[in-house]
DNA sequence: ATTATAATTCGCCAAATGACGAAATGTCAA
DNA sequence: TTGACATTTCGTCATTTGGCGAATTATAAT
């Protein structure tokens, strides 16, 4: 029960389905999460923080950047049975598409942002 | 989303899960709800408000009192999917499973009270 | 008609939640 | 080493949430 509950709190907020529906189109990292919602690093942590505790996210640290991603295969059924149905829920909604539009621009963007700081080296 | 998001609001608490599972096992008046959870009529009330508002149950009032059931056919795609998820969740569950025990001698002794009242016309 | 029962609505309170900025942590660049 | 950046943690605040009892509504029993 407990475990359901941490699934379901975890889905029961806006902030967090957008970022499910974000992750569905691969990993990202805090700051493209952070530029997509619009608001502030802390906020944002914390609802990662929480996604990952119900278990529906996975984060991945490559030096200075922290990348989450869905839960995949390894992930309880559980997990991976609420991913598939918020997903679906999720699917053709009009607030989802105008992030992934927006998701478009940031990963590009992000991207050179990330090659300028890397061309440096 | 919004849809959704009342989905998940309204799944996202320990006292409205039981009341899912409850009613897996068929329709219930409130006054048997209210036995089972051990809680306010008024505070049960609200949360059937809250569930049906999302759409996953249904109320049929019959002379005084008022049943509610699991949505079934004829509820939205969204719906429908949801509650499968959830009660795939929750199968199994430890306090589940002592609710239907519960649940049994409530519908028994409650059905019993039923006829009591009734039997008098 | 009056009383009793089932359920809901309303107003209140304590606890949980979501937002922020400031401070702390860890990593890379100069 | 010093400074900059990405992220998290902490403290604070306003809002929401879940609980209750009192009052209300609707129906049935006396």
């Amino acid at each position: 029960m407990d475990e359901t509950l941490l699934i379901t709190k975890a889905l029961s907020d806006r902030t967090r389905l957008r970022i499910i529906a974000a992750l569905s189109g691969g990993e990202l990292c805090v700051c493209q999460v952070v530029e997509l919602l619009g608001l502030a690093p802390s906020t944002v942590s914390k609802h990662l923080h929480i996604l990952s505790g119900s278990g529906l996210i996975r984060s991945r640290k490559d030096t200075r950047w922290v990348y989450y991603r869905l839960a995949g295969r390894s992930s309880p059924k559980k997990v991976s049975s609420a991913l598939r149905w918020v997903q679906g829920a999720l699917t053709g909604d009009r607030s989802i598409l105008e992030d992934s539009k927006a998701l478009k621009k940031i990963t590009r963007v992000s991207k050179e942002a990330l090659c300028r700081a890397q061309g440096k080296r």
